[in-house]
DNA sequence: ATTGTGTTTAACAAAATTGTCAATAAATTT
DNA sequence: AAATTTATTGACAATTTTGTTAAACACAAT
């Protein structure tokens, strides 16, 4: 009647497992033995729900999107004073980074390779309404003035770039797991700094 | 006597394919095949100078990481006021992020298989000096006050995702090329007056 | 019990990719 | 020029990865 209890479903198990593979563990080769053993199943059911190996890295980079969307959308259209937008979109995406930190990584090794994103006119209106926000809140002197789509720039990198290259700014900069941690966590407050004018 | 003028010397040829079609294209998990007909060699050539794919793989990432390093050297150590480092810093990393424009992604994707980063002592001496600097200019009211780590962050953030991430920002932000190319030429002084307290 | 349906499995085949090796070609040294 | 080394090639073998198929299994409906 309701949601299968048990760990039914294998469908789901092996696309939840290959979200955690590629967004979770940034191995974006995996193959599909290795998405079957970490899943715990037999790698022709791969085959058998999926078809092809390419369909389910296709399927996955859809909900990818999806997933990049929605957090995006529920922003936008919140009843709230920008800088709480702002502030709460750190919180979204700083929380789904613990589980997929590699998601915006995997788009770009994707379209690296002749996938491409769907559903641009959606996203396009979204971008607009914060653009106008975004204006608007630099007429305010809350924010520094410059082309709306560079404030978006600047946010974004602030807060996806040291989460996506983790391995590589954590080795170089000579950071333990936890020391990284931390610094991630007090991350909200600098971005909210640098981004606002006091 | 000198260095051969013809496009001579197939190993460094395959090298820098393998670096164009890598860090230049994203094209991560190229075979020994693309390679070769990128480099108009034949693909048993590959294994004649380098051994093995993974050696060939190997060695380019370790390139890689000088590269970076180079970059970060000549800024730390040269002569010029801390405003005029970042500056350069800059300038350098733009230029060469039209080359390589997915350096930093291929190290992230190469370490999440396992690859790891070499010469951490040398790094940690050049940030180490930077950290102090950043420190200095912090006293001087110059920039903002906050961890120079995370000032590190926010500088290589600000300055290499929207390179990195191009794909996909260029697609979900419904740019076309060349306003994503006008926006990447406006960026340095965005960063510079994100960072610098005017 | 049997039939039917959907799921899972192992064995196999096919395809793709890498690596080896001996033969050839080119270049250098003697 | 002959000999020697180095570079290049094609044919082949080995390996890895993917996809197919038929049989086994589970389980509900008849």
């Amino acid at each position: 009647m309701s949601a299968k209890i048990t760990d039914q479903d294998t469908e789901q198990l092996i696309k939840d497992t290959a979200k955690r593979v590629f967004f979770g563990e940034g191995r974006f080769n995996a193959t599909t033995q290795e998405i079957a053993d970490a899943a715990g199943v037999n790698r022709t059911l791969i085959n058998y729900y999926f078809r092809s190996r390419n369909n389910l890295f296709d399927i996955v980079f859809q909900d990818a999107q999806e997933q990049e969307h929605n957090i995006l959308e529920e922003i936008v259209f919140a009843d709230i004073s920008f800088k709480e937008k702002i502030s709460r979109n750190l919180d979204a995406f700083f929380e789904q980074s613990k589980k997929y930190p590699y998601l915006e990584i995997y788009m770009v090794t994707q379209m690296n390779q002749g996938n491409c994103y769907k559903d641009k006119e959606h996203m396009n209106l979204l971008l607009d309404k914060f653009y106008l926000e975004v204006a608007l809140e630099m007429e305010r002197g809350n924010i520094h003035k410059m082309r709306p789509e560079q404030f978006v720039l600047n946010f974004v990198s602030l807060m996806s770039f040291p989460v996506s290259m983790r391995p590589l700014l954590q080795e170089t900069m000579g950071f333990t797991k936890e020391s990284y941690d931390t610094l991630l966590e007090e991350r909200k407050d600098v971005i909210m700094n640098t981004l606002f004018i006091k």
